[in-house]
DNA sequence: ATAAAGCAGTTTATAATATAAACCAAATAT
DNA sequence: ATATTTGGTTTATATTATAAACTGCTTTAT
């Protein structure tokens, strides 16, 4: 009947990372912020979760002297997000 | 950019008996127990949230001896549902 | 040169949620 | 008569989301 909500991408904000994600081959830290209205502190740990899933990947540099992250969405990220809008269709 | 989603709605479960509701002139507890394969107590809790926010009205009677909950979508639950999809798409 | 303010985040604490477990009363079955 | 089932509710627990506080550096102002 229903299909079950993968309960990671079922929270708004990691919803509007990865939707930002799908069609956008690497964002950073501060664009992503700036997208999704968030506070740096909500967004880090949504990141990080985001990533222990291995549904992007993070990587840490440095833009001129200020430090930079960039994320990117992984193949595995990309099926998640897919599964999950035909895990909704189910409610409509 | 991304629109909001309603707290009250952006729950499985909830959604789940939204989602049966709005095509469904009435249905009983038992019913939607059965329909979102839930447990007893969360059924009752999420039933009690969404006729508190005025999206559901309840009413207990008797089928015969036993007790019977029927619940009926509102006006105002059925706008929220249109609104929670509308939202929905800004994310896909 | 030093202090104050900004930037880019992380860590920790708190509040809200979802879920499960335990419970209850009435009805039915043994 | 006493288990068991039915139809729930209440309470407890675990998870989540979010905000608040903090860190480490850099830039700007004094």
């Amino acid at each position: 009947m229903f299909k079950e909500l993968d309960p990671l991408l079922h929270s708004q904000l990691r919803l509007a990372i990865m939707s930002l994600l799908i069609s956008l081959a690497q964002a950073d830290f501060v664009f992503l912020k700036e997208k999704t209205n968030s506070t740096s502190g909500n967004l880090s740990v949504q990141l990080d979760k985001l990533s222990e899933a291995g549904y992007i990947k993070i990587e840490k540099g440095y833009k001129g002297k200020k430090p930079r992250t960039t994320c990117q969405i992984t193949p595995l990220g990309r099926k998640a997000f897919e599964n999950y809008l035909e895990a909704l269709k189910t409610y409509f």
